[in-house]
DNA sequence: GTCTATAACCGGATAGAC
DNA sequence: GTCTATCCGGTTATAGAC
């Protein structure tokens, strides 16, 4: 019998990262020491450290699982919607949503993401995995809607949407209204002006400034 | 005689962030202890802590400094120029070029840049001032080119100019090319794009979306 | 009121034994 | 895979000198 996973070990990843999401959520980010940590789970702190490299670390966990959570929320929301515009505005709602109670330490996230040394970057090999879930997504979200996208485009849409998803979280993060009002405002406009400039970028007259825009995608990917 | 501001207290001031920015450079920021720091300077650590709040405000001095270094490069070469796309090129360029020397510890302004708590993200209040500086320096790039803006838009757009540095030196900082020649790619071609952006969206056909944007604009300033 | 010095605190991280 | 003991560096308390 192989229990490689479930084991003993298993049980106390989880505990501890459980622990630290609580904590995190109930005192901040910085406020929550490593210490505590492992009280909370009733380990000591280099045992905490076996499991995770580091404060930081813990936080890629938490970052990992928000993810799927978004999944768990967005997909079935998608099914029964075609327009492109009420598929973007409800993958940035569930996402937003459901990152809403770690709302006061997500700017950890975007700290740690600004620092290209960090493998916590959301542009950095290690976290490319966690990248192509989002960037997948957001392709199943353009190709499951009727929008109509020139082919060109819709090789670098996910990416761009990608992008542009980042920009909303870094609002978001920035954003202390109550129940997050400017985000959604935010959400609710730009979902529009995104349609609507894929629309528009259709148009014979402004294939040339869309050619450029794909050219210079393209330059930019060569090293 | 009031000696406030040239005593001997500015002067030591002086020399430490002196030292400190040096030991940046040379040792990187992660590397580089206050010890280590107020030992260079010839004063105690608590010394430092006189004259800087704490390690991250050094930054925020470096990056004032930066600023000003930025100007007086930058302002002479846009005399000769009257095209919003060669004067934008020039903006940037002579940023990342005055920022050179730093760019390995550089990461640094961005990981507590996206800090909604940090005093030192360019979106704080305690930044308004280098801010404002910056986007200044954006309004008198277009001001001073011969471009035609319509009224609405010319309003908003150091703002949004500012923005696109900010996005600008977020890809420089990622950027590990020989010579940035990445970065120097991205404006290029991005310095064109923008420019032509502007200049299509006076055309009536695309004044609605252009309104619809702007009127985005003014929705989040809103609380 | 401006500045300097000593010593300690606190929390993230690690070494090395078991 | 877990523990004990320790390091290391940012930061602070405190006390006093000019």
């Amino acid at each position: 019998m192989q229990t490689v996973k479930t084991s003993k070990g298993a049980e106390t990843r989880r505990s501890i990262l459980a622990m630290a999401l609580q904590l995190f959520r109930e005192r901040g980010y910085e406020k929550t020491t490593m210490r505590m940590v492992a009280d909370a789970a009733g380990v000591t702190v280099s045992n905490v450290y076996y499991y995770f490299e580091s404060k930081e670390h813990l936080v890629q966990a938490f970052y990992d699982s928000t993810h799927v959570e978004h999944l768990a929320v967005c997909e079935p929301m998608l099914e029964n919607e075609a327009g492109l515009e009420k598929r973007l505005q409800i993958a940035l709602r569930t996402k937003i949503e459901t990152a809403e109670p770690y709302h006061g330490f997500a700017g950890l996230l975007f700290k740690t993401a600004a620092d290209p040394k960090s493998p916590l970057n959301p542009f950095s090999d290690a976290s490319e995995d966690v990248r192509n879930r989002s960037t997948d997504l957001m392709a199943r979200i353009v190709d499951g809607s009727k929008a109509r996208v020139p082919a060109d485009l819709r090789r670098e849409l996910p990416g761009l949407l990608w992008l542009y998803q980042m920009a909303v979280i870094l609002f978001w993060i920035h954003d202390d209204s109550d129940g997050r009002r400017r985000t959604h405002r935010l959400i609710e406009k730009t979902a529009g002006l995104v349609t609507r400039l894929i629309s528009i970028s259709s148009a014979k007259l402004m294939a040339p400034l869309r050619k450029s825009a794909l050219g210079l995608i393209e330059d930019l990917r060569q090293p």
